[in-house]
DNA sequence: TCGATTTTGTGAACGCCTTCACCAGCTCGT
DNA sequence: ACGAGCTGGTGAAGGCGTTCACAAAATCGA
């Protein structure tokens, strides 16, 4: 058994616009990641069912999500993963690198600025900024030393930021979010568990490592206790 | 979210079935912090709106979510907030703490090991095992050190840890998944970008950092693409 | 007591997403 | 050339979840 997660608290899709389905686009890095270690193994080709082994989700749903691409597989030998990885990469910006700001140096901040997978998947950490002055200057990773709070507004202007990871203290996060917004960031990253108030336009995705354990300590609840076996009416 | 199999088989469809829908399921956290916070104002009652407000769910949507509770806030006045946090705590498991394991103590896991926002929250990290000999034995937050993965089985076994979160390095995290399973976890947070295997019964909350970026980067692409503004109609 | 006001609970409508079922198109062996 | 066997594409159906709309129930002031 496996559980969906997902709370997707973007921009519904509109009928007018050419977006594809959220649920699909949330989908669209498994099948990059997927696609990515089969190249690897030198496989030129791959079918829905493969696809479906990697990532988890179904087959009939891989289709579904590809055809949205308007992608073009071959009936009877699978989709070409090259072009496809091309193709999947384009529709989600992965064709440029998406300059990101991280704010709060912490616990969290420094694991998330020292992490190499963000690099391999089309992010790219340009600075590290912390409200803690003992903090700057301090280097997190090779070519990444923390900056003061102060200049986030200079930082993201002048380094064509456009998306912000939040890591500080619940208390500082929705200040902290006005001020990226104010500056023209209009994807935020948040860890902080509250729910931040941004204007249209602006999506914030939400990461609550505490809520994620609730959600399966409900169902382990569930499972050690005895259920009632439906019997008759 | 990010990633589903093939049977979400959590519809019992019978009548006597107490399961709550799975969306509810993944916002009772938030609706708890909530209440947390509207105690400690010393609200005594709260109203959907409220709620919606501090949880960014649409208020019918709190009252539906509410309502699946069997629970009964008061018409023209709205929810006693004590009663209300006690409902949800005993829906969710949180009358009692749900001991947990974590696997890897390397970047993201000592930064894991280290957050006390999971004690408020009904999780409580009973050990920290890491297959590098060189950090067994290393303190990462008082009362904890870092184990050895030897011990995994009878780490699981003799503190009662049903629920595992799994840091370690994405080539490594199937092999350990397996590994937990057999000794009897049956929940798993993964922050391995890998989908697991796990046979039924067992369920696997996914955490995808880098994913999260990349749908972000999607819409950030759509954001500045010269969108075709819909005029017709 | 009564009417105005607030706020819950909920059936119904709606929309999104997944799954099903099956046809179409490709390869390969003979 | 042709049939057998794969595999993608896709309309239809069904399930799940959110939103809508409003009746019911409680409080309050006069
Ligand atoms: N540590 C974890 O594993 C973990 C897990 C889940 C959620 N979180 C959440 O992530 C956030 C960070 O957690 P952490 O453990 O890294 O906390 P931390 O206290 O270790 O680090 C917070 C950092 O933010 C800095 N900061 C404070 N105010 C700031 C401001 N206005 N501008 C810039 N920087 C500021 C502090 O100086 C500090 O360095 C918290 O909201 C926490 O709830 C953390
Ligand atoms: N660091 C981040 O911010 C971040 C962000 C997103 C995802 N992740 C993922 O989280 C995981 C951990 O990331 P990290 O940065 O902490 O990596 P890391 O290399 O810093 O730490 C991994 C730790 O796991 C230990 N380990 C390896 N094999 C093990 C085994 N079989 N049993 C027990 N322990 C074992 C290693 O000794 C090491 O201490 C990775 O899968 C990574 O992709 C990390």
């Amino acid at each position: 058994m496996t559980l969906l997660p997902r709370s997707t608290r973007l921009t519904g899709a509109s009928t007018t616009d050419r977006g594809l389905p959220n649920a699909t686009v949330a989908r669209l890095p498994l099948y990059l990641r997927a696609l990515t270690q089969l190249r690897a193994t030198g496989s030129a080709t791959c079918s829905s069912d493969q696809l479906a082994e990697a990532t988890g989700v179904s087959s009939a749903n891989v289709r579904k999500d590809l055809s949205h691409l308007g992608s073009h597989g071959t009936r009877g030998v699978g989709y070409d993963v090259a072009h496809l990885q091309a193709e999947i990469a384009q529709a989600i910006g992965q064709t440029q690198e998406w300059n990101v700001v991280l704010i709060g140096a912490g616990h969290l901040g420094k694991a998330l600025a020292a992490y190499p997978g963000f690099a391999s998947r089309g992010s790219r950490i340009v600075a590290v900024v912390d409200a803690d002055p003992e903090r700057v200057g301090e280097r997190v990773v090779d070519g990444l030393a923390i900056e003061s709070a102060d200049e986030l507004d200079a930082i993201i202007r002048d380094r064509a930021v456009s998306i912000a990871i939040l890591a500080t203290p619940t208390h500082a996060a929705q200040e902290v979010a006005d001020r990226l917004v104010a500056a023209g960031v209009t994807s935020i990253l948040n860890f902080a568990p509250v729910a931040l108030r941004v204007p249209d336009g602006v999506d914030v995705r939400q990461v609550d490592v505490a809520a994620e354990l609730q959600i399966l300590a409900y169902h382990e609840q569930r499972k050690s206790s005895p259920r009632e076996e439906a019997v008759s009416g």
